[in-house]
DNA sequence: TGTTGTTAGTTACAAAATCAACCGATACGT
DNA sequence: ACGTATCGGTTGATTTTGTAACTAACAACA
């Protein structure tokens, strides 16, 4: 009835990359949300923090292609949860460092256990090459990284 | 200097697939945004529809996996537009029939055509069967269809 | 019929993301 | 030094989403 003879949009990939990218994040989600009562943008903060240590806000930016005020928001949640400390740069005065404190740190690690075992589960339904192969071509889809 | 020894978390998929996912309909999205005034989920709705024909709200909704209110807010943004029309159903009058304009079928054969090449372009770097495997593990992951 | 439970869809309110304007610090050209 | 532009980061207003409660219609069963 409908006129889709030559394209199925069911496949279209944004779609299809939403659709699982929603269904992939949902169960990590809770763990940070319930365990840390995080946001996704504070847990993202964090990882990249915990991953490559001292950093400051644009950076951060920078590899994640998160929006500035979202970071902004998350390193001050982050902060008051006594997760991060800001330290001024005395070569240029408008930048900060972001460091994870010892809490922060075991939070991360906690984190990625548990994002280990997630990730497990995941994949779990696909063989070695094809998991592979599926990290490989999100990477490029994501343009970098 | 950060202790990640074993688990690259660059790797975390549900990290990855957001990236890419965020990295894939950006472009997609100004065209239905600017050519049209539409949100996401009013373009899913409309793409619903376009595809299968006739459908209720809650078809929609356990096919797309949306919430009830997101869709509801679409159809009624889609309404005011014009792109569809509402049918209370005779048998059960809680229910409305959807069903697209011939102005919202334009859009959507319009954004369709448009999407197929954003779609090529996406997979563009990619071999055709990796782009076939890459829809099918991604299927796997949203759990379905 | 009357009660209870369920379903389709909407609405109200809170939480979060987006956007634009903003402040202070730096850089640069003159 | 001075004006202008730019950059790092924050804030406030608006928009969008998520969560819950709600209305109306139906179903089932006494």
């Amino acid at each position: 009835m409908p006129e889709n003879d030559d394209f199925a949009l069911q496949d279209f990939l944004p779609y299809l990359l939403n659709q699982a990218a929603e269904a992939a994040s949902l169960s990590f989600q809770r763990v940070y949300r319930d365990r840390y009562g995080m946001l996704r943008t504070e847990w993202r903060v964090l990882f990249h923090l915990g991953l490559y240590g001292r950093m400051t806000a644009t950076d951060i930016g920078a590899r994640s292609r998160m929006h500035k005020t979202k970071i902004s928001r998350a390193v001050s949640a982050l902060e008051t949860k006594r997760f991060l400390t800001r330290a001024r740069a005395d070569a240029d005065r408008r930048t900060e460092f972001l460091t994870l404190t010892p809490a922060g740190e075991a939070a991360y690690r906690d984190l990625c256990a548990t994002a280990r075992t997630h990730d497990a589960a995941l994949v779990a339904g696909l063989a070695t090459e094809q998991a592979a192969a599926l990290r490989a071509a999100l990477k490029q889809l994501a343009g970098r990284d």
